[in-house]
DNA sequence: ATTCACAATTCGGCATTCATAATTCTTTTA
DNA sequence: TAAAAGAATTATGAATGCCGAATTGTGAAT
């Protein structure tokens, strides 16, 4: 078995790698985790030693096939939860996160298989991010960034780039949420902020920082 | 934040003692926990320096007010996802244990709330075991052990004293589950075991081993 | 009162995980 | 190409939790 900290490395590796696959920084994965570099390399011999990563001492690390698919089953858990949370136990999206980040080191594969069930076998979670299989398989959705989108073009909230609470927080102010219509009235060239109109309702300004973390359907 | 390991201990000190208050020896806590007498001084030790307990070298530990509060909180949350896990991922009665086990450890106290809500607020586990409220109270049942029980009487399953795996298979296996009636048709003095009348279908006979860990109505 | 049994503790040491500081390797830049 | 900068690694050591062996305390038996 696997400690909730290898587990965590091994969730960070994949997410700072595109999908699991390229090399990644120690640095970067001691601010992931925040802590620090010397204890990212005492980590990595030992995941290395284990079969769960391809490790070059000076060169990086990437996940094995066995790392990868150890990922995907944790993030895979991370989502469900999540779901079961805000479909089940009225939990706010912007609530579920950390809670989420416990839960998902539960070992039972009974679990995840019933839980899965019992959620209807739901295909993303509560902020658009696509669950994988049993085997680590993913449906991604045809998406862009609303910060890309044309003047006068229309789209659908599939997801958003950034989890934190406060973020989701300011869009739940908005009215923007997942499934939600945003159409795209004006863009300022001098701070790249938008112009959209939500749900046709209101007519608001959003930063590019806010419009470079939301995805549209294309 | 107190780690699972504390918990562990915490939990087992309450199931020694008869409400968490009277004193608990270092060996019964090493057998219950499945480790070693050295261990449990070290952590009596560091519970004590925390306040959770009452210890005093050589003569014995028991829990605080803190403690004992912490240890029904702790079996709250073990009992609430165990209802969880029976009622709504149709786990059996035997496989919850090792699973709330793990969960009994999440932290979050909305999330416990929510459940209690979701579950319609149970005041039983899946082996007829009282759930603490928040604050600790809990609704003991009227019931005596069914190798108690008289000749030609008749009760009703509250519970079970022992919830091993093995047990509670056998009961499915006999057709003895939560509120069943049985009748007690005669007693073996040879060996103490009972002849019994279950939902007033099959009679068979039970060994006192089985009668002594069922509990019944009074 | 002394001995004996055994319960409990202390001691030394191992494994994890993290951190600081010193060192080494790699890459950039002059 | 050599020096400087930056990234990563190796000491070294703390805190947690575990254990075997040696020691100490307690209560019962003689
Ligand atoms: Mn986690
Ligand atoms: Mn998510
Ligand atoms: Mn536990
Ligand atoms: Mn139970």
């Amino acid at each position: 078995m696997h400690s909730f900290t290898e587990e965590n490395y091994i969730k960070a590796i994949f997410k700072l790698s595109v999908n699991g696959t390229q090399d990644v920084n120690t640095n970067a994965i001691a601010e992931a985790l925040d802590t620090k570099a010397a204890s990212v390399t005492d980590m990595l011999r030992k995941l290395s030693a284990k079969g769960l990563v391809h490790y070059v001492r000076y060169k990086g690390v990437s996940l094995s096939e066995e790392g990868k698919l150890l990922a995907l089953q944790i993030i895979r858990k991370h989502r469900l939860w999540e779901v079961f949370l805000v479909d089940k136990l009225k939990f706010n999206w912007d609530e579920v996160h950390e809670v989420a980040e416990e839960l998902e080191h539960i070992t039972s594969e009974l679990l995840v298989k019933r839980l899965d069930e019992f959620l209807g076998y739901p295909k993303f979670d509560p902020h658009g991010d696509p669950i994988p299989s049993e085997t680590g398989e993913m449906n991604l959705k045809k998406q862009k960034l609303l910060a890309e989108m044309e003047i006068n073009t229309s789209g659908v909230v599939l997801g958003v780039n950034d989890s934190q609470p406060l973020f989701l927080k300011f869009l739940d102010k908005i009215g923007i949420s997942l499934g939600a219509t945003i159409k795209v009235i004006d863009k300022i060239e001098f701070d790249n902020s938008l112009e959209i109109n939500i749900g046709n309702n209101n007519t608001i300004l959003i930063s590019s920082e806010v419009s470079k973390n939301i995805f549209m359907s294309v």
